[in-house]
DNA sequence: GCCATGGCTAGTA
DNA sequence: GCCATGGCTAGTA
């Protein structure tokens, strides 16, 4: 695999955030998934222009700064299991649970219809 | 080398 | 299940 490096440095007031930029985008874009919705992995990366960047995607939103503003429990895989969380899946599923999404053997159900495509813009 | 993924394939029922 | 993916990190020198 390619190592070349080309760091991402932001030279901004945001750098004092400690995100990097490509951080910032993914969380941005996290704020577009009201509740009772949820996305994917996948679905941001391409959002974001990397579309084989889905594991990017779960680090980041492991290394969320702001989990109570940042909704990462909304972002599921692609086949509609929970997926990982900082608090564990369980948790995860409770709480996209509370907010009206239900699940059949550990799968969104209705993952089309709960589904949105958040974008940048 | 990992890894909060994804998509495709084989192989079962 | 299997393995390609790609960016970060631990750990060596």
């Amino acid at each position: 695999m390619s190592k070349s490096r080309e760091k991402h440095v932001n030279y901004d007031n945001e750098s004092l955030t400690q995100s990097t930029l490509k951080d910032r985008d993914v969380y941005d874009l996290l704020l577009k998934i009201p509740a009772g919705k949820v996305s994917t992995y996948g679905d941001l990366a391409k959002a974001l222009g990397n579309p084989l960047a889905s594991r990017q995607i779960g680090k980041i939103l492991g290394r969320n700064p702001n989990p109570i503003k940042v909704p990462c429990h909304r972002v599921v895989m692609s086949d509609g299991k929970v997926g990982g969380y900082f608090y564990g899946s369980d948790r995860k599923r409770e709480l996209l649970e509370q907010e009206g999404i239900s699940f059949t053997d550990e799968i969104v159900k209705d993952f089309k219809k709960v589904r949105v495509y958040p974008q940048k813009q």
